[in-house]
DNA sequence: TTATTATACAACCAAAAGGTTACATATATT
DNA sequence: AATATATGTAACCTTTTGGTTGTATAATAA
């Protein structure tokens, strides 16, 4: 049971599910009716999910909320982000960034 | 024949061959002796990387060599930012920054 | 020309992933 | 108490994934 944040943000259905819960967190049915799949496929996605600690569940009478904890996500911003830098480094954007830093502390109202 | 980049950063080993030709490009053969598996299973994830666009293959004589072209990583860096924004946001972390920069404006040498 | 080297790919396999239906359980509702 | 609702989970199935070995082909070296 491989269970890292890159593994389950991999599914796009669990991307659905982070989208819907990411602002107002729903209980498992009212997430699983916008899907066609069934609610136990929904049910084990969730699951997946809370697993890798993006979402975690709270009870409340027999419902159980589906709340969205994306704090992990920065494992993928950092990792996305180190290599796009590596990237753009490569056609001289980032000197283009430094040069731009520069301009700002001379030019601090400076837009663009 | 699903091929996404979400779903090419899933797998670990892929993850490790972005790191190993993201600075310098590399032939499959030195790429696939840095793993304890076969030269055809890393071979089939160089095609993966690059059937999405992470790696591109550059034919020198008998050799070809893996060349990263990671600007697709963007949409990830997006993608992840977006809801680590909105996580933040959800303690008060943006209100902080909102501060932080309205603060820099009257102070600007202020440090953290 | 005859190896040797670097790569591509077919054929096959086991395990994991994603799905289903059926059933169990706990909490409302009537 | 009886019924309905929301959820958890077992058992099963199919497809995909990640791996293997073996073979074919193209470029280089001897």
């Amino acid at each position: 049971m491989r269970r890292d944040v890159f593994q389950a943000i991999a599914d796009p259905t669990r991307r659905e599910i982070i989208q819907m819960v990411a602002t107002t967190p729903l209980n498992v049915n009212t997430v699983a009716e916008n899907f066609d799949v069934s609610r136990t496929a929904v049910y084990k996605h969730i699951k997946i999910l809370t697993e890798c600690g993006l979402i975690v569940m709270r009870q409340k009478g027999r419902e159980r909320y589906c709340e969205a904890q994306l704090e992990r996500l920065q494992e993928v911003a950092d990792w996305a982000e180190l290599y796009k830098k590596m990237w753009s480094a490569r056609f001289g954007l980032l000197d283009n960034v430094l040069e731009g830093l520069q301009a700002k502390d001379k030019k601090p109202g400076r837009k663009k």
